[in-house]
DNA sequence: AAAAACGGATTACAAGTGTAATCTTAGATT
DNA sequence: AATCTAAGATTACACTTGTAATCCGTTTTT
């Protein structure tokens, strides 16, 4: 199947299922009510086009849908990370690090987390 | 002024501009021919839509245009780059690089280069 | 029982996108 | 000079997206 476009609204509905799986509309139209402004019909219709779409799914729960995601948050992370370092970056990390750190300061827990990482390649790597 | 959406359409035409500036409208569509199966007149509009929201400008050449983007592809980079880890990763490049990393392999050079950018923030930061 | 409210389904509608085709006008060709 | 042509301007058109409102049937409420 041809991975499924998500659009930013569709997403932020589907990242209030990852939280929170499985949930029902209103479930969603709660959680989202604490930082966006979003009219509960609206949710609904993000919800509907998750679905027709395929990356979520529902079971009927007597009146209403339970809601759950069919594709992982890693999955889908890891999909649109690709695309967007080889957008941009010509499919490197590096640069993208390099240009990141260049302007958003990074905290010496970051550099250690990174450190981290690393020397966990290595020990993998040798 | 709000930051102008480029779309992915839009993207590669000024990727091309990036690259070779200025550029004239024929220019632009021979050099997207090898690589995008696009009709010249798809092109052209394009490049309308990137005057148009002031994303790249242009100056007569007699009969041509010379176009030239308006905005630094590192400005434009670092910009989204922001919002992308602000989206999927709560702001940090480290889970990013993590997931990147158990996906994608990476080079002995890329972490080389990583090692080094640590090792520059440390010197800078000490 | 009648009315109101709620849940999902269907419909709406403008703006943005992908992907051109047509129009207009000024140089290039014959 | 008449015509062809290439360049940009304008128009096209279906699909997606943001953002709901309306419809329809079933529970609640009164």
């Amino acid at each position: 199947m041809p991975k499924p476009d998500i659009s930013n609204a569709e997403f932020d509905v589907l990242d209030v299922l990852w939280e929170r799986n499985p949930a029902t509309a209103s479930d969603v139209v709660q959680t989202l009510s604490s930082h966006k402004e979003w009219h509960e019909k609206t949710i609904k219709t993000l919800l509907s086009r998750l679905v027709k779409k395929g990356v979520i799914g529902f079971e009927k729960q007597q009146r209403q849908y339970l809601y759950y995601p069919l594709i992982a948050r890693e999955d889908y992370t890891a999909q649109e990370t690709e695309s967007f370092v080889g957008k941009l970056f010509k499919g490197k990390i590096t640069p993208l690090v390099a240009g990141f750190a260049s302007q958003k300061t990074l905290s010496k827990d970051d550099v250690d987390e990174l450190k981290a990482l690393i020397a966990q390649w290595e020990e993998d790597n040798d």
